[in-house]
RNA sequence: GCCGCCUUAGCUCAGUUGGUUAGAGCGCUGGUUUGUGGAACCAGAGGUCCUCCGUUCAAGCCGGAGAGGCGGUACCA
């Protein structure tokens, strides 16, 4: 390892942050809290129960991914505990709900449904919507092994994505199966694992680097636009055209789809055993109503290479997402799943059929703030301090307020009423109140609808006139502040 | 991990062949207005020019190394 940052020669510490660790403020906070909320409602409502586990696993629980010196940090966060353990701060919700199940072992009557939302950490390169510390809200069905158990959790992801507000043509939710990939790969005589895994990383590449990008990495290879070279899988130029000729079989409905497979899929059993149980999921669709244009059967989706065992769906963000940049940015996957029968096996022995899906709800808070889309930031009543010999009185009015049930407090401080205004504005307030001397002698209040201010002051050109008009302000007998201030709060909702 | 581009005020950026005290717009603070968030005018604060090493009488500018950011690629359980 190469010496870190230098030590500031001030002797002051940077005021620095890792990155893909990000730092979170009202508006994103609240988005992220609404999606939570939103996708786990649609979960409790389809019969799940809520189970959390904790931030660290045990890393050999937490599959192969251990610490090694050749690449300590690879993939997950891991530390020794005091007994020299090694504990890995979960990359995933799916290992954790494993290692639950098998630990309970038949105590827990099956099948276990469960939701879970939560942070999962991957030490690996941030990009725009990507993160090292992240939230996923998961849901998964063990000891279910039907096809229903995979239907369901497909129609109730693109469910959950209806439920935070996706429109028609927003959002498709992709359905594939591994035993379909692997008649494939059979049928292409592709035996060796090296080989397996590239035709299906160049395979899940399609939608990305279209036909002609896959072909040349199913065959001898691809240089990319920064002129950087991937080896190809070195299939031959009929096994190619085989094996694209299978991925690109998508189509608009799920009946044509599965028709276009049935003449493409001339090749072994397993294959065979793929296209029925596509058939059956399809089946299920229907009477789950999910829509056609929602949830797709689509032969190049691959998702993960390791634990998946049969059916895998990935749900992925179509429309273009621009930032106030200008740029645009592609999101892609915002969630996704399958079928895992051997994660609980790895403990015990015993083969536990389990299905889930995951919604990845930062990179949805992330691409939803970019589209502007953010909770509506709605700030405190603020009550302005201009008594400068009774500061009391402020706060004690914003007492009154938060009593009533209202987001309020007094201002902090003597500045000028003008800086206590941007205070204000800047905390989008809905509503001022405003007790200065006037008031105090009158018995009465003044509150000033913010947002209302704003509106009327467009039309208002000169300072003057501003000043005299001071728009959107009443004035109440202080015994009706609480009454006046919640009429303007709730005519903002 | 690999390839390319970039890094100057809170933000967006200018900065001449290396030459005194590094600038602008926006934002921020204060004032004009003892008590009104927009507008206008005036004033002010705010900088280890990413860091370190080197070349030089002299470095924001030249050289080397490193860090960080952006884009691509690989990986993504």
């Amino acid at each position: 390892m190469s010496d870190k940052a230098s030590p500031p020669a001030t002797g002051k510490d940077l005021a620095r942050k890792p990155r893909g660790f990000p730092d979170k403020r009202e508006g994103l906070i609240h988005a992220q809290a609404r999606l939570v909320e939103t996708v786990t409602g649609v979960y409790r409502q389809w019969g799940f129960e809520a189970l959390d586990t904790g931030a660290f696993e045990y890393a050999d629980a937490l599959g192969k991914f251990l610490p090694d010196d050749d690449r300590p940090n690879a993939g997950v966060f891991a530390i020794q505990d005091d007994d020299e353990q090694w504990m890995s701060l979960r990359y995933d919700l799916t290992a954790p709900l494993a290692r639950f199940v098998a630990e309970q072992g038949q105590g827990l009557g099956r099948p276990f449904r469960r939701y879970a939302a939560g942070p999962v950490w991957r030490n690996e390169k941030p990009g725009p919507g990507r993160f090292r510390e992240f939230w996923q809200c998961d849901a998964d069905t063990v000891g279910a092994s039907g096809f229903h158990a995979d239907a369901e959790m497909i129609a109730m992801g693109a469910e959950a994505l209806r439920a935070i507000g996706m429109r028609d043509g927003e959002f498709v939710v992709r359905v594939n199966t591994r035993r379909l990939l692997n008649g494939v790969l059979d049928s292409v005589g592709a035996e060796k694992a090296e080989t397996r895994l590239a035709i299906l990383r160049a395979l899940d590449k399609l939608d990305r680097l279209g036909a002609s990008g896959v072909a040349d990495l199913l065959g001898a290879g691809r240089k990319d636009d920064s002129g950087d070279f991937t080896k190809g899988a070195g299939l031959g130029a009929d096994e190619v055209k085989r094996v694209l000729a299978f991925a690109e079989a998508g189509a608009a409905t799920r009946a044509v789809t599965l028709a276009n497979l049935a003449k493409a899929a001339g090749f072994t059993d397993e294959g065979k055993a793929g296209l029925a149980e596509l058939e059956a999921i399809a089946l299920a669709l229907e009477a789950l109503g999910a829509p056609e244009d929602d949830v797709k059967i689509d032969p190049s989706v691959v998702r993960g290479l390791e634990y998946y065992t049969g059916p895998v769906f990935e749900a992925e963000l179509l429309r273009e997402v621009t930032g106030e940049d200008g740029k645009t940015y592609r999101i892609g996957s915002i969630g996704g799943g399958g079928r895992y029968d051997d994660l609980v096996a790895r403990f015990t022995g015993e083969t536990v059929p389990a299905t889930g899906f995951s919604i990845g709800i930062s990179r949805l808070a992330a691409a939803l703030a970019i589209l502007g889309e953010g909770a509506k930031l709605d700030g405190p009543v603020v009550v302005l301090n201009l008594d400068k010999d009774n500061p009391a009185l402020a706060l004690g009015l914003a007492t009154e307020l938060r009593r009533a049930g209202l987001r309020a407090e007094a201002y902090m401080g003597a500045s000028s009423m003008k800086a206590q205004m941007k205070y204000a504005d800047r905390r989008a307030s809905p509503a001022v109140v405003i007790v200065g001397g006037d008031e105090v002698a009158k018995g009465t209040v003044t509150i000033k609808d913010l947002e209302m201010g704003a509106m009327k002051a467009k039309a208002i050109s000169s300072n003057e006139e501003y000043r005299d008009a001071r728009p959107g302000q009443i004035e109440v007998p202080r015994a009706e502040m609480v009454s006046a201030v919640r009429a303007i709060v709730e005519a903002q909702r």
